[in-house]
DNA sequence: CGGCTATTCTATAGATTAATAGAATATCTG
DNA sequence: CAGATATTCTATTAATCTATAGAATAGCCG
């Protein structure tokens, strides 16, 4: 084999994640797998896609080995397939923060203009949850809260906050997180929070910028607020 | 705009990354860019495709920003648009090192099997080259070199090596890099100074990587050799 | 086993992309 | 300014990809 058969034949190989990561739907897909596992169906659903396109891109996902399954009876449950797809995805979604101009007018007009105050960083929220000055809420699906949550949150999924709110103590700042810099439901939350009359505030991080920075993750349903 | 809308427009622009990426040829070129700024006809007879071809893919990178342009009388010189390009290429390749297992027997089959002896890590390379243990040889073109290299190395490409063996002192050992793990250079480097009878390894990182971990370059064609 | 559900496979029309030829542009040189 | 060179733009064809319908598969439940 030639110099130039080894290089294409490798570079066709990198290509194919390249190509995996060049649809929109496919990016994701790849998000919200990094939240935890999920069937065909759910992804169907969080997408607003029909199942059958939404098979056909986990497929070529799949194709990559960008992702796993495992069956459960009908179920098929995917998953990302290891830490470094979910690094990878942050890396690329960096890059295009700090590439696209899109990127950054669209992360103003549907973020930072209506999160007015400032973020918390990860560094902060750990600090915070040390010292017990902050109550963090998990905003996301219950079903990903199962899979994984930063220890010490409590989960109320946006969906449910209004009705939920007598749950939350008054007096302490409330953090909300959820799936990580562009997810809107800690933007929500927070405007109802506020609305309501209590101190809120986002995390600008998700639970995989959590993973990444190799902190510890709590799973299972148990609301060990504190 | 709904969350549906700031989603879709959102992931299309991560989606242009991908896109970019896509192509084997394009993250060729993207691999030549991490040496150092090049021309399109550099770029074009690195890559063995014709100039049109090559002005067409590096329009698409320069869509997805990932590229810059430099103009220098009639010739127009690309670079990467920043170090976290060449950071995500890294990290893209890594990505498929780790899951495509084709990946891993084209570098077993062309690289490791030629390349009997353990490569030598960065850190290995550090240490001896404060040693001065070693001989340290950059078989990359020479305006690679000149673009940037490790300081202390000496510049002989390998399609010189043959006829300059003079040049290169024997007793201590030779290590040789080029241009990544998949570069080929070195290894053809390694096996001609082997079989003259030199003792000579190569360096399974490039001078990408020697950028990546921080580690100071060289410019010019200032043989610093010690 | 037969019906049911979740998912995948196969096929296909429409949209998109790749490669590249031909024309156009930009810059230098004399 | 005319000619030369490097590059880009425009247009075209072939190849590829997307979305999705229809058929097939795998496992559950009675």
């Amino acid at each position: 084999m030639s110099h130039r058969r080894f290089k294409d034949a490798l570079y066709e190989q990198f290509a194919r994640i390249g190509h995996a990561t060049a649809s929109p739907r496919r990016i994701e897909l790849l998000d919200l797998l990094g939240q935890g596992e999920k069937t065909v169906e759910a992804l169907a659903q969080e997408t607003a896609t029909p199942v059958k396109s939404t098979s056909a891109h986990l497929r070529v996902l799949r194709q990559a080995n960008l992702v796993r399954t495992r069956r459960e009876g009908t179920f098929v449950f995917y998953r990302l397939a290891g830490d470094d797809v979910a690094r990878f995805l942050r890396d690329l979604q960096t890059l295009g923060r700090n590439h696209l101009a899109e990127v950054q007018s669209l992360a103003r007009d549907f973020i930072e203009r209506r999160d007015a105050l400032e973020p918390v960083s990860l560094k902060e929220l750990r600090r915070r949850l040390r010292e017990k000055t902050i109550t963090l809420l998990d905003v996301r699906p219950e079903q990903e809260y199962a899979a994984g949550h930063i220890p010490g949150a409590r989960s109320i999924p946006v969906s449910q906050l209004r009705r939920r709110l007598a749950e939350i103590p008054r007096g302490r700042e409330i953090v909300a997180y959820c799936r990580g810099p562009y997810c809107v439901f800690s933007v929500e939350a927070v405007e109802l929070l506020r609305a309501k009359g209590y101190r809120a505030r986002r995390s600008d991080r998700g639970l995989p910028d959590w993973r990444a920075a190799g902190l510890p993750i709590e799973t299972g349903s148990g609301t060990t607020i504190r």
